[in-house]
DNA sequence: ACTTTGGCTGTTACCGCTAACATATCGCAT
DNA sequence: ATGCGATATGTTAGCGGTAACAGCCAAAGT
């Protein structure tokens, strides 16, 4: 009823806070919708007049287009979802700098979601986002919830896992292998003369990287016929603050270590501080390397020894692969590593 | 033709490949898709055999909803955006976190887009969000483009423009008086004796606050009959770093200085770890101070004085403006003004 | 003059889902 | 039985765009 009404008599005053369409557009240029979607989207031929007269039409209204309506017809959507653990340490914003980088001219747009190392949270980020039907997901890690490999796997869209490639990708993966990077690191020290090495790093659980880093340094110093002589965990905080505080701790309870390799160059910022505040000999005494080469460290009295994890590298060949800037093997399925470099520093003694 | 045909005779082979549909989900469980829309959403009543049978096939099937279509239809989207100049430097992630831990219960989602301080990306950033509808924006600074001012505004949605106050929102604002901070952050400083003073800052003709802070911080030294002996500019590169050759830069020029006022803690922190090494007395000789109260500089060896910007706290405001928890006056236009307190730290003296 | 061509514009039928309404079903009081 | 309300499910008509195709018309070809 109400309907059949409104389809003779046009609404006399159209409320001026109902967001605009095409329609609105079309009318107030005198041309059919189809002509203001082509001249908006500038897709077709459109004469010169035309144009002009729909874009005029169109910012005097100040029209935005819907994207909803258009993805839905269209089944085309401009969105990368990017699905990583947190924001507050430097090591993703940076990632997210290369993918931006890359999706800029491409039309693509990179969307956030952060998941706090839950995986839980990681399976319900990634519905959310696969349910807005991305033209891609870039996401972080190789371990998932088994309902997320199967997202992932039946999406249907281009999906790169990213930082690291110890482990089998559903799609496509580019990172770095955590394992080697911790041996490569164990064998430098080891080459260094150290040999009571212990570690300081987070204790989450989910932090499979930093495990796997581990791993590798274990590894390399069992094959030295080494062990840790202690390790320390931790959680949540301060990391500069973390890393000044366990560095005292380990260096009270075993005072024989000579060496402390700690999961991230924060908390290792913070054992430099604290080893320099304590006028030990760094690194004749005690040596220490981090792990991610920040930034921040350059800004340090003492350059701390780490290992660049190619974050920005990372970002642009994920998103490459997305944009489908490659020599196209349709099927994806693409795995590549790249190969950190370990920076000495002034923190390992030659 | 081509669809003639189908619509009689069903595609036999369903293409394994093609996205599912609620259509899909409704013929596996032999019920409408309307009530299987209903079951997904949890929306009217549907009985428990039903529901249970509806989940099974969407499980099974894999199914993922795609809230393009249903946006469309329900006219709503469960989407924020909010807008912020950078994810690189501490502070907005500390915001994103407010927001989040508000909207994590209300079904809404953070959408971020980041502008790297160009009005004319926020412009783009903005155009961008609108187009997907979302049900509020979340957006840094009061300072706008014209076409991004008139874009909020014709919006029709809940804007909470943050981090300032200093000025006129469009519709809601959550912040602090920068220039309040600057003056009272000056205030100190001439009152704990100090009087030949510097500045050291970003140079970025876009970062608003920061200029704020600094003309409330001239205003506080005029009106007591100072001026700055000295200011150093820099952009780009490692903060930490910049901090230490700026100071160094500031003491070489003007070996009068006794204060040297940062436009953030991360130069700030730059600054101390230079003086500290220098072996400078600090406070004593000379004092320091920066802005924004970051984690970091909880592991620093000394503490330095600082003023909290209110991160977390103005990211949750805005999240309950937007959310619409609040004694609803319809109309908006609210504005919370949060009043930073100042941390003395180690680096005034008394 | 009569097609042909190609540039420009309009028409139609959806995209996948949901609001609103219509209909069916059942138990139970009357 | 009859009717009624409450519950459960189905039907219809879009949401605001775009793909695909159809039409129109002036300039060009023969």
């Amino acid at each position: 009823m109400h309907r059949a009404v409104l389809a003779v008599t046009k609404p006399p005053i159209p409320d001026p806070r109902r967001t605009l369409t095409l329609r609105d557009v079309s009318e107030a240029s005198g041309v059919s919708e189809m002509t203001v979607s082509r001249v908006l989207r500038n897709r077709g031929d459109v004469s010169e007049a035309t144009r002009e007269k729909v874009l005029e039409a169109a910012r005097s209204l100040g029209y935005v287009p819907n994207k909803i309506a258009g993805a839905l017809a269209s089944q085309r959507v401009n969105l990368v979802g990017v699905i990583i653990p947190s924001l507050s340490n430097m090591v993703f914003p940076e990632v997210m700098t290369g993918i931006s980088e890359v999706l800029e001219d491409t039309g693509l747009q990179p969307v956030v979601g952060v998941t706090n190392y839950s995986p839980d949270r990681e399976e319900s980020v990634l519905y959310e986002m696969l349910s807005w039907r991305p033209s891609g997901v870039i996401i972080a890690g190789l371990e998932h919830t088994e309902a997320a490999q199967a997202m992932l796997a039946q999406a249907g869209i281009p999906i790169v896992e990213i930082m690291d490639i110890d482990g089998t990708p559903v799609d496509s993966a580019v990172g770095i292998s955590h394992r080697r990077a911790g041996r490569k690191m164990a064998e430098a020290i080891i080459a260094a003369g150290y040999r009571n090495i212990a570690f300081l790093g987070t204790m989450m659980p989910y932090d499979h990287r930093a495990r796997k880093r581990l791993e590798g340094f274990e590894e390399a110093l069992a094959k030295a016929g080494l062990a840790l002589v202690d390790r320390e965990f931790y959680s949540g905080g301060s990391a500069l603050l973390k890393g000044r505080e366990m560095t005292e701790a380990v260096l009270t309870r075993s005072p024989q270590v000579d060496f402390l390799y700690y999961s991230n160059d924060m908390i290792g910022a913070g054992g430099l501080l604290y080893c320099l505040h304590k006028g030990i000999d760094v690194p004749g005494r005690i040596g220490l390397a981090g792990f991610n080469g920040v930034e921040l460290l350059d800004g340090l009295p003492r350059k701390l020894a780490t290992m660049d994890a190619c974050r920005l590298e990372i970002g642009r060949r994920a998103a490459e692969i997305i944009a489908g800037k490659r020599p196209n093997g349709v099927v994806g399925g693409e795995v590549i590593e790249l190969f950190p470099t370990l920076q000495k520093g002034d923190t390992i003694r030659d």
